[in-house]
DNA sequence: TTGAGTATATTCACTGGTCGGTATATATTT
DNA sequence: AAATATATACCGACCAGTGAATATACTCAA
């Protein structure tokens, strides 16, 4: 029986999601694979059960380190948290100016498997995208309450996504600048509405 | 050689379609399209050059009607620009609904095709967005000058492709409402601003 | 310490099926 | 007869996945 974790395990998936994120899930092919990591196709069979596994696996592989980036782009930037949030939009539009920049894998992979919506690569990716929306949700806290916060949070990530797809279909990364400033406008109405809601009692 | 315009061409143009749009475009293949249609794969041959060149001609022929159907749903409203753009998010909400909706046929292409720059469906893609986004641009200008209506509409757009995605990815049209708030807030938003200058001139 | 036995890990060679695209022939229309 | 349009049958390439054999590493009894 395969483990759960070995050193070729790792190599595959590491080699496997760089060609994933690369060319595409379909493009890619389980030989290109298995030369990519200079291994046989039969040993790629014998750590995961099939191609869709590997895909899942290789999304709920990135989930963690994904919504790590964002978190410490936040923490790092000065600022209030409208400020803080615009940051992780700037920083996006200087990552999204590489040419290897594709995207958001996740995004990608439920377009990619639209035709199959059980399939668990979109479990993964809808956790994902679920958790970097909590996230924004209790760091927007500050700004008002549970509902207002939930909503900024899920405009936030509107702009978010919405500047993930369309960089990528013009690939000018200025879109993200423009998202992240729709975002701390939209945040600082929040609070602003709190403030007049605070000087009315 | 094949003509521009035929009853044949037209039904293969409108079955592919059909496909790409419930499938995705590496998901369905040209026998597919072929039995769909009830012709022979040769027939399809005739018609377009290749698979690819019948995805760019399915894209360009869905580029007028899609942005008509936006025109329609944005005059049909009553209510300032800010209402009236809210109003296509508020019939996207509706659309989304149906279980055969499946996003957005220009943004899933391009995503699809990420390994592909050169593709023309890519190209026809972007001229689509690009013109949705120059017709927001025009009916925004009378909140701004052209730069301000130039900001709000790519905001609109990022609003509005970002639902698209995330939408497609959860299933939950409640997004759609979130994004069209979101838009209506930032034009309302673009307009104060106006009127705060006009004040102090 | 060694050697038999066992679980783990990997290789080679292969399969059935699907894919995009085509060579050739044949109708149908002008 | 010439141009347009469709059908039959086929090709080589590629694809996800597999059967059988083998190498490596660990376990434990003699």
């Amino acid at each position: 029986m395969a483990r759960l974790s070995s050193p070729t395990r790792d190599r595959i998936l590491d080699a496997a999601g760089k060609l994933f994120y690369a060319e595409g899930l379909r493009a890619v092919s389980m030989d290109g694979i298995a030369e990519a990591v200079g291994v046989t196709k039969r040993t790629l069979y014998y750590h995961f059960r099939s191609k869709d596994d590997l895909i899942a696996a290789w999304l709920q592989m990135r989930d963690q380190p994904n919504l790590a980036v964002f978190q410490h782009w936040f923490a790092r930037s000065e600022g209030d948290v409208a400020d803080k949030v615009q940051a992780i939009f700037d920083q996006l539009a200087r990552a999204a100016r590489r040419r290897t920049w594709k995207g958001c894998g996740f995004l990608r992979a439920s377009v990619e498997l639209v035709n199959l919506p059980g399939h668990p690569a979109i479990a993964a990716a809808r956790a994902h995208k679920k958790r970097v929306e909590a996230w924004l949700c209790s760091v927007l806290r500050e700004v008002g309450d549970d509902m207002i916060a939930q909503t900024l949070a899920r405009q936030v990530i509107l702009l978010l996504d919405g500047a993930f797809a369309v960089v990528l279909l013009h690939r000018d990364p200025e879109y993200f600048e423009v998202a992240g400033a729709a975002a701390a406008a939209l945040i600082r109405r929040g609070r602003h509405e709190i403030l007049k809601e605070q000087r009315r009692s």
